[in-house]
DNA sequence: TTGATATTGAGAATCATTTGCAATAAAGGC
DNA sequence: GCCTTTATTGCAAATGATTCTCAATATCAA
């Protein structure tokens, strides 16, 4: 069961690449999902479908998908990284110090800004990452709203 | 020889911290050398002026002058940590994927994303990270100024 | 000077991630 | 479908960055 034109093996075709169980897995598991899983959080649900995957192969294959460019990876919590399914739009991150909430945004502002730099300094801008971080609404009310402008 | 009034020293006792050689020293390299050391180039300088000082205490004092705000944290090409003294104007970075390069600017456009983020979600925001990537000029013209659009 | 304790150096420990290698399984040709 | 080639996997060992343990040391207040 699979469809019609299988649009993904060609994409791995296209580069020389073999689409395998694990990574129709891995890429599923990630669109479904769609949060920011860490790669142990991924193997534990991968896992849970194919109890003989292995986290070298997560790994493996994480690696594969952000250079096909269908996955990205973010260095959200300042720990281990996050990766994420490509899906169209660009967008950005805030993280919540307190809960480690993640809340994903649009700022039209950064292609202003990707402009502006890319003149100024001659230079050619290829990624464009914005991350903010502080405290969610209900961590604020929480720790009673204070806070909120030092770090 | 210290300053007349010993800020730094101040600044640590009001913590409850002491402030040590070592502490100073790696600020000093931090200073001087201003650009983006990680913790093993810092350790190679700070080791020149003080051959018994020890990698753990490297890191041990830049946990604690990145809580103070002294320095910053960056994690900039994508692999291990760079850090870099915190001297006042915000601002970001752009890394040429190519030779590494570091180009410091200022964004002030990011305030006003970050209000608005601040206000659609209702959080409050206490860092900011820009992180743009891409070719810088010198590499652009060794690559035949292709590229620049893609990844 | 002295005592209390924050800090250090050295090395072991940890954590995330990578790698070597033999076994396995896709994709292509028959 | 059956074979062949070789990309991919699983496992375990290796790595690299960072953290921790602990006894020895140095800072600071009294």
């Amino acid at each position: 069961m699979m469809a019609p034109m299988d649009h993904l093996r060609d994409t791995f075709h296209a580069q020389g690449r073999r689409l395998t169980s694990q990574r129709r897995l891995i890429l599923g598991v990630l669109e479904e999902c769609d949060g920011h899983l860490d790669a142990e959080a991924l193997f534990v649900q991968a896992r849970a479908r194919d109890p003989d995957i292995s986290l070298a192969t997560v790994y493996r294959t994480l690696a594969v998908l952000k250079e096909m460019g269908l996955v990205e990876e973010h260095s959200l919590g300042e720990e281990h990284s996050h990766y994420e399914a490509v899906h169209g739009q660009p967008h950005y991150h805030f993280v919540c110090r307190g809960c480690g909430e993640v809340i994903e945004f649009d700022a039209p502002l950064t292609r202003e800004i990707a402009r502006d730099v890319s003149e100024q300094e001659g230079v050619c801008i290829t990624n464009v990452r914005l991350h903010l971080s502080g405290y969610c609404a209900r961590c604020q009310d929480e720790m009673g709203a204070r806070i909120c402008n030092g770090e």
